[in-house]
DNA sequence: CAGTATCCTAAGCGATACTG
DNA sequence: CAGTATCGCTTAGGATACTG
């Protein structure tokens, strides 16, 4: 009995991957983490062209799915880093995949 | 001088990527014609929740950006084929190294 | 069978002003 | 500094009727 790439349920794990990192910034953004936490106002410099709304935002999503976490000094003035977590370390490699796609692609 | 994986210039791979395979719908299409050409009306049944106006739609996208083959037999009534291409054949890997990324996920 | 055409809703995305 | 809140545009996605 072979695995079969062809059997997909409507919930697959095609689709979960999708709703992680799917969308136009959050692997920007887990790029970003890649090497070391960074602070909101960093991930702005970093990422220019992204508004404010959706930086927050999609941190936020991340968050959530524990992509990234969120660490909070609890100081005055406000002091934030946000970090991959190891789950959002396993993205990653997959990051890897996704620009060795592109550039066959392209090749070809 | 190492390649950064935290080097992304705003027209980047990861961009191409989600522009070639992104969607709700392109990767679930790509899958059902790994093994073998199919029809429309094939595609329809084997992708049951699919409106026929996202998939026709998509088809052409996929078309547009040479990852799958339209074969057209001039019949009447009318027979046409999809087929991947050799560019969309460079997909099949990815879904798998998306599908491993969605379980390692679950799994932690 | 393999599409078009039309209309519609929901979601994604963005600019900007404001707050503790 | 690290956020909220609001508004509006644009795109994605979908239901349905129709056509060669």
């Amino acid at each position: 009995m072979e695995k079969d790439i062809a059997k997909v349920s409507p919930r697959c794990p095609i689709r979960t991957t999708l709703e992680l990192v799917g969308g136009k910034w959050k692997l920007l953004i887990i790029i970003q983490l890649t090497h070391e936490p960074k602070r909101l106002s960093k991930l702005k410099r970093d990422i220019p062209d992204i508004s404010e709304k959706m930086l927050i935002q999609e941190l936020k999503n991340l968050v959530d799915s524990e992509l990234v976490f969120r660490k909070n000094y609890g100081e005055v003035p406000p002091r934030v880093e946000y970090e991959l977590t190891k789950k959002g370390k396993l993205a990653l490699p997959l990051i890897e995949h996704m620009k060795d796609f592109a550039e066959q692609y392209t090749a070809l």
